[in-house]
DNA sequence: TTGACATGAAACCAAATGGTTTTATATAAT
DNA sequence: ATTATATAAAACCATTTGGTTTCATGTCAA
């Protein structure tokens, strides 16, 4: 596959076949024979698959035993996260700026503004 | 390039060249020499880049004169923006968790709920 | 210890990708 | 009318991508 650059979550989620494994794996960890078996395409590949999503840093792989079980690791999509959060500038919904201001916010202090309605408990 | 099916939201973002270019255009409408101007490669090289964005919905061409002005449209991003949000869930910080809530909710009538933290997975 | 299972690794392949150069055409400016 | 500008379209090219098959290795089970 590619000689020398590693991928990044750019290109590791270009490809179907792997935004599905990703999806898989979130279900829970996974050895790569079961992955495969929601595929109809060889093992090998979707080892392939495997290799450049661990590349990007999505998945992780630790053996046990004999199998290798794989991991989903989303804390890349962090920065997808971060490349979309620029463009909610140009959508002209109310939401995107409510969103935009909790993305800048830290892990403290969030404040939430609620509006005239008042709720309490909801199920 | 592609003979057949067209470029897709993940396709043509997977390129940096592309997303450059978005970036380009997001600060206003371009004709296709002076998004050039920007980058170290032929004119050819962009205007192809151009045609997968355009396959892709990201961007609009219309000639005007002999030019022909790109304008960047946005919308499609929400197509990963909601892919995104499904991943949130695997977040362990409550910023995720509120903004899942926003994502969910109409124009009108924010709810927002503040929930314990729980799931610490065991490694 | 002998298989069966799970993976790894390599060689190979067709098609897609990301670029180039060349040639042609439409529009603008002088 | 001529020339310069802006793009389009085609042919070409090297590398990457996404898949295959084949062979080797490690591990579990009987």
């Amino acid at each position: 596959m590619s000689a020398a650059e590693k991928h990044d979550v750019f290109q590791a989620i270009a490809d179907p076949t792997r935004r599905k494994v990703l999806q898989l794996l979130a279900e829970g960890d996974l050895p790569i024979s079961e992955i495969t078996s929601h595929f109809s395409m060889s093992r090998t590949a979707i080892a392939k698959h495997l290799h450049i999503l661990s590349e990007a840093e999505l998945v992780s792989g630790r053996k046990v035993g004999r199998e290798k079980r794989f991991r989903l690791q989303p804390e890349p999509l962090a920065e997808l996260k971060q490349w979309l959060s620029f463009y909610d500038q140009f959508w002209d919904n109310k939401l995107s700026i409510l969103k935009h201001v909790i993305e800048n916010s830290g892990e403290n202090g969030l404040k939430v503004i609620e509006k005239e309605k008042d709720t309490d408990e909801p199920s």
